[in-house]
Order: C-alpha cells, then structure tokens, then sequence
DNA sequence: CGCCAGGTTAGAG
DNA sequence: CTCTAACATGGC
C-alpha cells in the first residue's frame, strides 16, 4: 500500500535527513540510501512504514508489513505529518531569519529543514533526560541499550526494528535493571518516576495538549528531573510551541560563541537577549542553531 | 588528571 | 528572580 504525503514548499527532505542519519546508534528508525524505516504503534497494531520522496517533491510512504484499515491509514498520515512537522508555515520564521547575523547561513544552507520531532510524550522526555549532561553519542548508546533490552521488536527481512519501551514496562524497572546499561543513579531514578507519572495518570500527551506554554510547562517541571531544559526540549519535540527552547542548552551556547567568534560561551542573559529577536520562532531558531554544530 | 557534554536540585542572596 | 555548589558518568 503506497500513500502520497503532500508537502509544504518549504520542506527539504535532504536536511531532514540528514538529522535522521545523525547517529549509527539510532534505533527507532533506520535509514536506507535516500529512505528510513519505521516501526510505529497505529491503533494497537505494530505497523512498519518506509518513507522516502517521491518524484514531484513529496512523500511516498510505504507499509511493509500489514494492511491498514482506513482508519490506520489516516493515523499513519497523521503521524508522518507530525513527525516532520509538514504543517507548519515557515515563511514568517525564514523572513526574519534572513536578515539575521547568526542564522542567515544556516537557513539558506537547511533550507527546508524542519523540526523533526517524537510525537510519543514519554520517549520526548526519556530521552531528553538521557542527554542531560552528557554528549550525544554516549545519550545515543544509552538509548540504544534501553530500547533493545525493553522495547518491542518486529523482525522484517531479517532486520530487526524497535518500539520504544512503554512506560507500563519502564515504571516496573529499578536501579537493578538501569544501572548495568550505564544509566547513572540520578537518570535510572529520573526515567522510573517519569514511566510512574504515565501509569499513574499524573501525565499524558492528552493532558497538556492545548495548553499554554506556561501552564503546560509547569505541568512538566512538576515531575522530579523534569528542568527547564527538558520541559521545553519536549514542548518542541513533542508538542510543538514555536516558542518553547531550552535557554541554558549547552549546545545553543556553543554554537552562538562559535558564530560571533567569541572567546567564552555567552551568559544566560546574553542568550535570551539574542533569542528576544526570534521571539515566536524561538523553536525553529534552536534547531537551525543546533544544525550548526 | 582536567575539562566538557543538548542538566537538575537545593539553597542562599 | 538569579547565582552557586554538589551531583554523576563517559570521552577525549
């Protein structure tokens, strides 16, 4: 069964790529050539998908494994559209990008790049939490290790591919389980009591949808281990506020000193003057800054 | 050994 | 609200 996505003219499949093949440690999706696999829950059934573009700029995706319904299908589409964020008009963001010192490169450089996102709330916030403090490539070798162990596998072609474990299966884990996959005391203590919000009810995508970014935020840094940092990684990630972004991430830091050309990393003052000009596109200008590094 | 990496918490000013 | 120290772990 073959589905054409429409796309915005604003979106480049290349640089969204191009995120997707970041780490050779990435489980939840595997990319091919000029395409990416992915193993998704539609519906309660495990459904895997390859998308890749099709001739006249769009999306063409592919199920590999099963037949939809046609309302899977409609919930596939949905979750592709979310995924790279095929809704969101960039036009106004690249505006005013373009005349802007730090991002007038990276947007004619990732032209069409667009958040790539993780529409699943509990993945969002683990995996923020596996990337607090640490670099990138040992976050992605703790997630590796995390959803190997515990998350559902569906075997196509003799490959397997990965569901990231559900927080039912998360909440019942202890120290016992999470330590020998070198998650540190304070991230097995943080990814438990976030699967232990899910199952109690105290949280779900549901719950803060709609939300203001405040109200929605609060909610979040409610959870032990849920900062600043993280909360707004998952209302961009997940939830999509334009206006959300990580003020003390070292990686926004960096890039800004590298940018200017400056000697320390900028305070948390001069970053949010900085970010002041991309007020109601702070989100874009984040990953775009990211892009960077 | 030192410093840094897509931080959080608790506590003081 | 802002600043600081303590915490934790791997990688270069």
């Amino acid at each position: 069964m073959n589905i054409i996505i429409p796309v915005p003219k604003e979106f480049g499949f290349e640089s969204c790529f191009s995120f997707l093949q970041r780490s050779p440690k990435e489980v939840l999706h595997r990319c091919g050539v000029n395409s990416v696999r992915k193993l998704v829950r539609i519906h309660g059934a495990v459904v895997l998908f390859e998308l890749c573009p099709s001739r006249d700029l769009q999306l063409e995706v592919k199920v590999l494994n099963t037949k939809l319904s046609p309302n899977q299908k409609k919930a596939l589409i949905r979750f592709v559209t979310e995924w790279f964020d095929l809704e969101t008009d960039l036009k106004p963001f690249y505006a005013m990008a373009k005349h802007d010192a730090l991002l007038k490169d990276l947007v004619r450089d990732h032209y069409g790049y667009r958040i790539v996102g993780q529409p699943d709330l509990f993945e969002s916030l683990v995996w923020a939490v596996l990337g607090q403090q640490i670099n990138v490539q040992f976050a992605y070798a703790l997630k590796q290790r995390f959803v190997q162990q515990f998350g559902n596998t569906l075997v196509f072609d003799d490959t397997p591919y990965f569901l990231f474990p559900t927080p039912e299966t998360v909440a019942v884990l202890n120290d016992a389980d999470l330590l020998p996959l070198q998650f540190s005391r304070q991230k097995s203590k943080y990814t438990q009591l976030i699967a232990q919000a899910f199952v109690d009810g105290e949280l779900s995508k549901e719950k803060l949808s709609g939300l203001p970014l405040s109200e929605a935020k609060e909610k979040l840094m409610k959870i032990k281990g849920v900062g600043n940092w993280t909360a707004n990684y998952a209302l961009m990630k997940t939830f999509r506020y334009r206006d959300a972004f990580p003020l003390e991430d070292a990686g926004i830091h960096n890039a800004i000193r590298n940018l200017q050309k400056m000697a320390r990393k900028p305070t948390l003052a001069e970053v949010k003057h900085i970010f002041k000009k991309y007020k109601g596109w702070e989100a874009y200008a984040t990953l775009y800054l990211w892009k960077s590094l």
